[in-house]
RNA sequence: UGCUUCGUAGCUCAGCGGUAGAGCGGCGCCCUGUUAAGGCGACGGCCGCAGGUUCGAUCCCUGCCGAAGCAGCCA
């Protein structure tokens, strides 16, 4: 009987069969300690000179790293591997020889690893940071599925920018200059005012020539968008998302975590209410800790970071000036210097992990918001329409899933947080 | 794109103006309980590339290529 390791503590006694892939091996004399692991989780498998035919305890200490096996052996409690149990081996077969591995369970440079990513993959840690991101993707679409939110994809192809010309992949779409999409939003607006919730999840691209731990030219953002929404409700939106995401990665991978190393405390304090400050607020306290910003000026990651270490759970920062946000936004009846937008800030210098605000619904506005960027106004054409076919306030968000993951699972660069990165200088593998 | 640092064995690194070393991996042998096992042995190198200085350069200088960290921009 086929069984997977992460499901051997249910036939301890029995005789079943494993198929995977050889992680180490140790020897000792009589005795060879297979380590296979099948994806699911990793088992010592124990070859004894007396249970096996003398070929094949021969042939158990000359298998390398990476082989693919099935071995066939009665599963066995045992305290003294790390999983709890055993495979005591009869049988074994190779179904293929693996050629010398690059990856040894010693330590590699940043380089070495992203140039051989398929295959690290393979390994314990990536694993572990791979299926906190699957998770965190489920409960993502989870939250916003039981909610009535529809899933509407957005295009990748685009004709024009979303938030400024610079910045975007320009590809040739049968003659024409297309771009890749750097953000799903525009199109979310015209699905909310179509479904009333909407969200996408998709990949984004920005060529930026950023060269950060806090940058990928491709990455996945999933982005809910709301008709008849304002700011508040769009900070109440992003705060109980925010705070179910966490609670579920917590609590279906508190093994994973764990294996990271993660404070996990510090992700169970990640409860309601999460706090909010204005923009002002939060000049102030960044004059008190004496890196002071001119009103008018955006955060850097320094600025964030010391406003993020302020708390000890994600932080929303809302209503920054005009000036420094997208064209879309809109602008705060009260304070006309100000956007009716918001910026969620991890906690831990983690960073902006979600941004958004209330979209402008009114069509002179906005079309003079889009002269004054100076942007195209014939490329928003249809954006436009939207103002003019029963235009309704609305709102909605992004986030990124790398800066997430990486957040979650305490890590330094987001480069761990997707299974194949795009970043500055790098394409393959 | 700017600043800083770095390119030496498959990997991680040490070294030095007189053409090289360790640990790990791989290979061979030894060991009934190993946990990144251990012990012994042999193998393994255009010292990133191209110029320059020098009797002589892996080492000093210049350029190029590549990488890492930080910053701007952003999620």
């Amino acid at each position: 009987m086929r069984v997977y390791v992460d499901e051997v503590h249910r036939h301890v006694g029995e005789e079943i069969t494993l198929k995977g892939w050889l992680y180490n091996r140790r020897s000792s004399g009589k005795l060879h300690f297979l380590l296979v692991r099948d994806g699911t989780a990793t088992i010592q498998c124990v070859v004894f000179v007396k249970d096996v035919p003398p070929e094949l305890f021969e042939r158990a200490g000359h298998l390398t790293q990476e082989s693919a096996l099935e071995v066939v052996g009665t599963v066995r409690e045992d305290a003294r591997s790390s999983l709890g149990f055993e495979l005591g081996v009869r049988e074994f077969r190779v179904l293929h020889d693996a050629a010398e591995y690059p990856i040894t369970p010693k330590e590699h440079g940043p380089a070495f690893l992203l140039d051989h990513r398929h295959l690290w993959l393979r390994s314990s840690r990536q694993h572990a940071i791979m299926r906190v991101r699957s998770t965190v993707v489920a409960a993502c679409r989870n939250y916003f599925d039981r909610r009535g939110f529809t899933l509407l994809d957005a295009p990748v192809f685009t004709p024009a920018a979303c938030e400024g010309t610079t910045n975007l992949f320009e590809v040739d779409y049968f003659g024409t200059p297309a771009y890749l999409t750097q953000s799903g939003q525009l199109y979310m607006e015209a699905g909310a005012m179509a479904f009333g919730k909407v969200y996408s999840f998709g990949p984004t691209f920005r060529a930026e020539k950023s060269k950060t731990r806090r940058h990928l030219t491709e990455f996945w953002m999933i982005e809910p968008e709301v008709a008849f929404a304002d700011l508040d409700d769009d900070m109440d939106l992003a705060e109980d998302f925010l705070v179910e995401v966490v609670g579920r990665v917590v609590a279906e991978r508190r093994r994973e975590l764990a294996s990271l190393e993660r404070d996990i405390a510090a992700l169970e304090r990640v409860q309601k209410p999460l706090p909010r400050i204005r923009y002002e607020e939060a000049l102030a306290t960044l004059a008190e800790a004496g890196k002071p910003v001119a009103f008018g000026e955006d955060f850097g990651g320094d600025e964030e970071t010391v406003l993020s270490e302020r708390f000890d759970r994600p932080v929303l920062v809302h209503r920054y000036p005009a000036a420094c946000k997208a064209f879309y936004m809109k602008v705060d009846p009260e304070d006309a210097r100000l956007a009716l937008c918001v910026d969620v800030l991890a906690p831990e210098g983690y960073g902006e992990i979600i941004g958004g605000g209330q979209r402008e619904d009114d069509l002179d506005t906005l079309e003079k918001s889009i002269q004054a960027h100076g942007l195209p106004a014939e490329a928003f054409g249809w954006y436009l329409d939207l103002r003019r076919y029963g235009s309704v306030p609305h709102a909605g968000f992004g986030m990124g899933i790398e800066r997430m993951v990486a957040w979650l699972c305490g890590l330094h660069h987001v480069r761990e947080t997707i299974p194949f990165p795009r970043m500055l200088e790098r394409l393959t593998p």
